[in-house]
DNA sequence: TTGCAGCGACTTACGCCGTAAGCTATACAG
DNA sequence: CTGTATAGCTTACGGCGTAAGTCGCTGCAA
């Protein structure tokens, strides 16, 4: 079929690595990676599963270039002026941008990601630091502390199948799940949800907040 | 007759979940969570794939029972004394466990976990931090801010594949990959730890002790 | 104009995966 | 002795990633 259409003439412009990418990008944000299969992706570029190897040498790269692509919508941390507003900034922007591609996570926190866009990243990152004077050693760790809360972070809302609007009635199905008796603080926790008096929603900024806050204190006390 | 089909086959003892769920958690500690299929795990209790299902309903079941089994290893907080020392033994617990089951970690923050261990974990836990004095709102979005690094830590300390004697040499052979030119703090902190003068290994006291800090602070503040 | 190399797409096939559907042999209750 | 429940087993289906091989078009050299 695909045959008959080139028999006919109109020369099928041929396929790019870009555009493997570029569909797969869409592809993953449109069904999770779940949709994301070798024929899936050929199907939408309306190919072959196999011709996808002329041009992107397996599966493992394309997620690499997803990563790459995905690395290269988080806003990068200015070098020189405030560190903790820098850093405070890159955190919400690396949460906004993998909660609009929310297969991506896990791809940064399963996955050695090397390619260029997340070495500009890291490198900045790091320059953020230095510059704001972190030794490399407490750079090194600020710079993990922030991204572990801040991928946990995402990750735990990821995982949280409701929204927020439906979290009280939510909670009034679970109520009557939880084993008679022995989890009182569980079942307080969700009479508050569902009398409105605790809305159940987590924001990044509290937990960011006290890490910057000690990660001041240390370099303020080592400077 | 009888002497018969017992010569065929001393009967052997029949299969039970909980058999199920033990082979198939030395497999995930062996082989990771891609060792562990049905196949794979069928064959190690000596039992064809599909005899499985007449003991678990499914795949997805066998993992919620890993998640219950490795949850429940975790030490749980207790009520009524120090909050801040309760909750750091918990973190540090939980990161132990999930260390000793290299797997077990993207289960924890990759589906949704609700067995009656999860739960009593849960549990514990809010009823540590209001013991301690935290309304419901703030124990909740204490407890979500510690595990979210607790995990993130954990999952990034995992990828990482490399042992802490070989971060210097790796650092070496790292270095001449680094894009000329446009990456100089990436290159000073590898030469840092090629040079010995950082070690590069991170712990998670760090940023937990950080957050625990803030979270006394904020416990003060309100109460 | 012819011949051919190279490229990009296509075809087939292999060995995995989870599991639906159905079959068989044993154990035990009536 | 017979019926039924139990717990194995077999077969098969539709997915997966990808190795290996084929086919036809395009553009260039002779």
């Amino acid at each position: 079929m695909a045959t008959e259409a080139r028999k006919k003439g109109a020369r099928r412009e041929p396929l790019s690595q870009e555009k493997v990418l570029e569909a797969a990008l869409r592809m993953a944000d449109e069904g999770g990676l779940d949709a994301l299969s070798m024929r899936n992706l050929a199907q939408a570029l309306k190919v072959e599963a196999m011709s996808l190897y002329n041009h992107v040498s397996n599966k493992e790269r394309i997620l690499d270039g997803l990563v790459e692509r995905v690395v290269s919508e988080i806003q990068i941390p200015e070098i020189g002026g405030d560190w903790r507003a820098a850093m405070r900034s890159r955190a919400l922007s690396a949460h906004a941008v993998l909660m609009r591609h929310r297969w991506a996570t896990m791809l940064f926190v399963a996955r050695l990601n090397v390619g260029p866009n997340m070495m500009r990243y890291v490198d900045a990152t790091i320059g953020c630091l230095r510059a704001a004077g972190f030794s490399y050693p407490m750079a090194d760790h600020a710079w993990t502390a922030i991204d572990a809360y801040t991928y946990g972070f995402t990750l735990q809302k990821l995982n949280f199948p409701l929204d927020p609007a439906e979290y009280a009635s939510a909670a009034e199905h679970f109520l009557p799940l939880i084993p008679e008796g022995h989890l009182p603080h569980l079942v307080g926790m969700s009479k508050e949800v569902i009398a409105g008096r605790h809305d159940g929603v987590h924001h990044i900024e509290l937990g960011l907040d006290l890490l910057l806050d000690g990660l001041e204190r240390l370099r303020k006390a080592s400077g």
